[in-house]
DNA sequence: CTGAAAGCGCTAACAG
DNA sequence: CTGTTAGCGCTTTCAG
């Protein structure tokens, strides 16, 4: 069994009290320099680390955030993290990852096993599932910090980082009219994800803006985000079985671009430029794709960095807060024959 | 501040000592029905949720385990964690993941930082920088346990999760023989990281036992196993630039793959077909990359799954394990023309 | 059946 | 300058 050394091991091997170890260790002014150098010489000796357990217990605090996302295996997700995690740990804190793979049972679960004061404030991106939000509701209300980012809950009073969903919709929906296409489809997410309507609403006001009619039959929607892929193939096929066929498809996710291209290819193998793609994508292959596909890029690290400095920020603020903000980045779009971007951040 | 309620609270509210409370919440033989209800309505009235920090500290353990790794935004790594996740939270535990981008400062400051009894074991895959190990000697010494994957240490006693490295070279370079090339390249990983050496291996015994000579100026190091893209661009451009310029190219990680390509596409937009690729990867959109390349994939899911299942074993066990298993996964070898693989597990 | 008290490792009044 | 004591939330003897 594993068995740490305690500062009361170094004090019984010094013939000190716990106390005066402890002041020694933190370089309290009280305590002589000579005891000072005897116990942490000794106590760099044992490898003695003090147990962060215990403080937490005290300080009743445990300097870890807790990220709940629909999954890491998803470039944006993950470069969400990479943000995340670089402020956590240069302010000290641990970050614990958990994983919600857009089900609604899960993220409860996960929720209630992060919080129960074993976090110090909540990381939060949506489940695709979600539309009851009582889990997250209540303990927002206890006093747990949160932050959502990406897809948040539009009534729920804290801060939130967002981009510019419909105008990232609104650039990818023009370029592809620019490019001459007409009759322009849309993939689009679980219906009461807040990014959903979002986008909608972005590529509905391109196709106005460039006076082509709305019609809803092309907005396909999947309800799992593209986590399970029959669903995608399912809504790419009766795309392309419509009456008055696509000429293009505005994606609504990273997901559901990866999801859509292996449909293409698997239905219409020797014809993949028959149909143009643009869509949401974070990856760091999408200019390696085939079919080539426009995208539009999230500022995902960015994100992260930002929702974790205002989360840290609330949890280390000691009157409650009142004023939140809702910070909304740009996103970028990249025509299919732009340069690729070298490295993902 | 957020303030949960404690077991005093409801012993206060209810005229009960904390004890009592204590043992009616874990259902104790000794307390009777009548209380028993009483304390756990109450409980579930205000929605009472036991303090796990304090479990912790009196328990001695965290029921949390370290995960490190160069990073999640990376298909292996994040399919493994999506494994080692599945298995930790039916068993109970948390998941605390760490990133070391590959860099041993970070994996020693990481390494400490989830050590200090916060976790109750420790989930490795290491950096490709990594040299020195002494940083998880140490804490492997003083009793915490480890579980090593993917990466491994040759010489440290614990278990080990690995695939048949060799195997899966030996078999992508044959194929690139089968296909007709004769003058392969291998673009390899960090050298001291042990899959380096395995997959070099494998790729010499290839040739070797197709009678093709070995040429050592045909084998490009990255050391910064892919982290950098220059350093692949440079390692493509000198395998391009010799003079007896190789026809293929046998690649030895994910992120060398992806970069390789973009490389190549790089340098030789118009003719990309110029050199076949075979390399390792786990990306779920390899089938739609351009050029199309045959990749070997390792079982990632499994491997953490298996991992955390040693290591929880070795956690729990009270009787200290002399004995270490090394488990070995097959890879699988797809060429690039075989049907798409259209889930990601 | 229930309560009082000790202790997990640590810090912080409060005394000397 | 150093020691004693109490307490963070919880479980667990040990006494009733």
């Amino acid at each position: 069994m594993y068995k740490p050394t305690t500062i009361k091991d170094i004090a019984k091997a010094l013939g000190l009290s716990t106390s005066t170890v402890s002041r020694a260790l933190r370089d309290s002014f009280e305590i002589s320099e000579e005891t000072k150098r005897l116990v942490m010489d000794y106590a760099e000796k044992i490898h003695y680390k003090p147990n962060p357990i215990a403080l937490s217990l005290k300080e009743r605090r445990s300097y870890s955030i807790g990220v709940i996302v629909c999954e890491v295996a998803n470039s944006f997700f993950s470069q969400a993290i990479n943000g995340i995690e670089s402020v956590a740990y240069k302010k000290g804190y641990h970050v614990i990852i958990s994983q919600s793979h857009d089900a609604y049972e899960r993220e409860v679960i996960n929720v209630q096993h992060l919080a129960n004061r074993s976090v110090d404030g909540l990381l939060v991106s949506m489940s695709a599932e979600t539309t009851d939000f009582t889990h997250l509701k209540r303990l927002h209300d206890e006093g747990l910090p949160m932050v959502f980012f990406d897809r948040v809950i539009a009534d729920f009073k804290t801060h939130k980082v967002t981009v510019n969903n419909k105008k990232g919709a609104y650039e990818a929906t023009e370029l592809l009219i620019k490019e001459g296409h007409t009759k322009i489809a849309h993939l689009a997410n679980a219906p009461h994800l807040s990014i959903t309507p979002d986008r909608l609403e972005g590529y509905k006001e391109a196709l106005q803006a460039h006076g082509l009619p709305f019609n809803p039959n092309y907005v396909q929607y999947c309800h799992h985000g593209g986590m399970i892929y029959e669903e995608v193939e399912a809504a790419v096929q009766r795309i392309l079985q419509m009456p008055d066929k696509p000429d293009a498809i505005f994606v609504a996710s990273d997901r559901l671009s990866t999801g859509c291209l292996t449909a293409l290819k698997k239905f219409n193998p020797g014809n993949l430029h028959d149909i143009a793609i643009a869509g949401f994508s974070n990856s760091d292959v999408i200019n390696l794709l085939q079919p080539s596909i426009s995208y539009v890029r999230q500022p995902a690290y960015e994100m992260g960095q930002i929702a974790t400095e205002m989360l840290i920020q609330l949890i280390e603020s000691n009157k409650p807060i009142k004023e939140f903000s809702n910070v909304v980045l740009d996103t970028q779009l990249f025509p299919h024959n732009a340069p690729p971007v070298l490295k993902a951040s």
